[in-house]
DNA sequence: GTCTATACGACGATAGAC
DNA sequence: GTCTATCGTCGTATAGAC
């Protein structure tokens, strides 16, 4: 799953033929059809819906933790520097919505971003802000990681990711 | 050529089959290879080459009058949000970033972030900033955009957009 | 400069042996 | 559950007529 995770997320839907696929997971086509019996769009959904899960145990999860405000904000920040390998790594996110994805994945896309921003949104009313302002400072976060993202993967200039990172606490309080 | 633009920032370089390029652009295939004889990575090229001249002339041209600057960066602003379509059309940079570009077309696409950037840091600049933070001030403004853009793209919500448009002036003032 | 026709490899997907 | 072998289609690219 990891090896079929990163070359979704480094080549994009349409760049994820089946041929890297198997390459990268060690497997043969039809050994890859009998776990994915409809085929590559089937390994897309489980992908998306593998890394939605890790990022909501792995990375959101600190958010529910009994550690004060600030320190919950500073770890999620930690956990996505190790989930972007300090902004060398492309958002899945970002790489499957180019192009016209499935309309399920698509939809698991959608979900995946809501609930990131819906994460961040919480502790952002935690540290008393109303239903909307903590709406807008937790997508205005999520847009400087995935803009940060772009602008790594184009420049090589991390510069920003580590910005959007260190800046994600003054963003929410 | 806008229809040429259009399929690769809408598809990505891998999504923007031949296929789609002919029908897009009203020509046959082998019309298509008299006009760019290296094939699709030759239309590639051109197409990050045209859209970056676009982006210099019609976009950031207007960095250079003799407007006050917060005009000028009002009107910047306004300019973007025609060529984006008020945040529904994806960036090409983001778009033709994902997998592994040509090495060649990698390099136009670097330059051309670099560009807008180092137009949005002289009007920083202007504003009396240092050149260090006129450069965090521009890069952070474009890393807003290009996430905004993503968040669009997946979520359909463009609010966060205009929010990138408008902050524009107090980003870099 | 545009077209029809076609080459040929890579693509996603399947059959059937073990 | 994995494999080898293969299918039909779509991919990029080219030849040659007009």
């Amino acid at each position: 799953m990891d090896r079929l995770i990163d070359v979704f997320r480094r080549e994009g839907f349409e760049g994820a033929s089946l041929a890297r696929l198997q390459d990268a997971s060690g497997l043969k086509r039809s050994s890859l059809y009998h776990r994915f019996p409809e085929g590559k769009n089937d390994m897309a959904r489980a992908v998306v819906a593998e890394v939605t899960n890790r990022f909501g145990t792995r990375i959101l999860a600190a958010a529910g933790t009994d550690s004060p405000l600030e320190d919950r904000i500073t770890e999620i920040g930690q956990n996505l520097v190790g989930f972007y390998d300090d902004g060398q790594l492309p958002c899945l996110l970002d790489s499957m919505s180019i192009g016209q994805p499935a309309e399920d994945v698509a939809e698991l896309l959608d979900q995946a971003t809501t609930a990131w921003i819906n994460a961040l949104a919480g502790l952002s009313r935690e540290a008393g802000h109303n239903r909307r302002e903590a709406q807008i400072r937790a997508t205005d976060a999520v847009v400087a990681i995935q803009g940060a993202l772009v602008l790594a993967r184009i420049t090589g200039d991390r510069s920003a990711f580590e910005r959007a990172i260190t800046a994600l606490p003054e963003r929410l309080l």
